[in-house]
DNA sequence: CTGGCAGTC
DNA sequence: GACTGCCAG
C-alpha cells in the first residue's frame, strides 16, 4: 500500500469519526446557529467582482455569480472566504433548487440525473458552514457545473481544501471559481448543460500588506500531481476565459500581480 | 470532505 | 418530487 493510500484511509477514518460525533452531539445546536442568521458580507463579497461576459450577474448573501445561459451554468462564482465561514457543524445536504434570481432561467438539477456527472459545487458547501442558511444557499443550480466524480472528489477537492487552509492561515481571501466555457464541450440533459474541459480558480489575499494573487487551471480529469503544478498566471486565465478578474485594482498593480506565476507567497505544505 | 442512488410515500 | 437512509473514494 502506498503512503498516499494509507494517508487517504486515515483521513477518511478521522472524517468519519468527526462526522459521527458531530451528528450525535449537535443536532440541537444547529438551530441556534440558524437563528443567528447570516452576516452582512455583501460589501466584501462584491469588492473584487470580475467582469461579466454574459451580462447577467446575480448576488446572493454568500456569493455572487455571472450566469451563462448558453452553457446553463455560471462563468464565475465569487466570494470572500473567512475563518468564520468554516465550522465543525454538520449540516444535512438539502436539494438543489433552481436559482430564481437568474432571469433567463437556471438549469434544473434533473439535467444531471443519470448523466454520469456530479453536481459540482463552485462555491463549495464546505466554504459556507457558518449557518444552515449559508450552507443551503450553495445548493442552487446556478452554483454548479457538471464534474467527473473522480475529479470533483479528487484533485479538485484537494484544491478546495487547500483554499480553506489558506483562508484560515491568511484570515480571509477572495475566491473566484468556474469552468472554462470555451471550445467544444459535451452537454448533458434536456437543457444541454455544457461540460467544461477545464476548471479554474483565482485567489487574492488582500489582508496581509501587499495583495498577493494566484491562479489555478485544472484539466477536467483527476490527477495525482501536486497542486503547484496547476498554477498559471491570471493573465493566462483571462485570455482563456475572456474575463477580467480584478478590474478594481489600479492598473500597475493589477498588471504585476496578474502576470505572475510565482507561488512562493502561498504556503503549500 | 466530495458526492450518487434506491426505496418510500 | 421530496425525503430518508445507505453507499463510495
Amino acid at each position: 500500500m502506498s503512503k498516499r493510500s494509507l494517508y487517504s484511509i486515515v483521513a477518511a477514518l478521522i472524517l468519519l469519526g468527526v462526522y459521527s460525533y458531530e451528528h450525535f452531539l449537535k443536532e440541537e445546536e444547529q438551530q441556534v446557529i440558524i437563528a443567528d442568521g447570516s452576516q452582512p458580507k455583501t460589501q466584501t463579497n462584491t469588492f473584487f467582482l470580475p467582469t461579466s461576459t454574459t451580462g447577467q450577474v446575480v448576488h446572493h448573501e454568500g456569493y455572487s455569480l455571472s450566469y451563462s445561459e448558453a452553457h446553463e451554468q455560471p462563468e464565475w462564482v465569487a466570494y470572500e472566504l473567512k475563518k468564520s465561514d468554516l465550522s465543525n457543524h454538520n449540516f444535512k445536504r438539502p436539494y438543489f433548487e433552481i436559482d430564481s434570481a437568474v432571469k433567463t432561467g437556471a438549469a434544473h438539477w434533473r439535467n444531471y440525473k443519470n448523466s454520469g456527472y456530479d453536481r459540482g459545487h463552485l462555491c463549495p458547501a464546505g466554504d459556507r458552514r457558518s449557518s444552515k442558511a449559508a450552507y443551503d444557499e450553495t445548493f442552487l443550480t446556478s452554483n454548479i457545473s457538471p464534474q467527473e466524480h473522480n475529479f470533483n472528489a479528487g484533485i479538485w477537492n484537494t484544491l478546495e481544501q487547500k483554499v480553506r487552509y489558506w483562508a484560515v492561515k491568511y484570515d480571509g481571501i477572495f475566491v473566484v471559481t468556474g469552468g472554462v466555457l470555451r471550445g467544444d464541450m459535451q452537454a448533458i440533459g434536456d437543457e444541454a448543460v455544457a461540460v467544461p474541459n477545464a476548471f479554474y480558480k483565482v485567489l487574492i489575499d488582500y489582508n496581509s500588506g501587499d495583495p498577493k494573487m494566484i491562479g489555478f487551471l485544472m484539466p477536467h480529469e483527476n490527477s495525482n500531481k501536486p497542486l503547484y503544478e496547476f498554477v498559471v498566471s491570471v493573465d493566462d486565465l483571462e485570455k482563456l476565459t475572456g474575463i477580467d478578474f480584478f478590474p478594481q485594482l489600479d492598473d500597475a498593480k493589477e498588471d504585476k500581480l496578474e502576470a505572475s506565476t510565482s507561488y512562493k507567497d502561498w504556503v503549500f505544505n
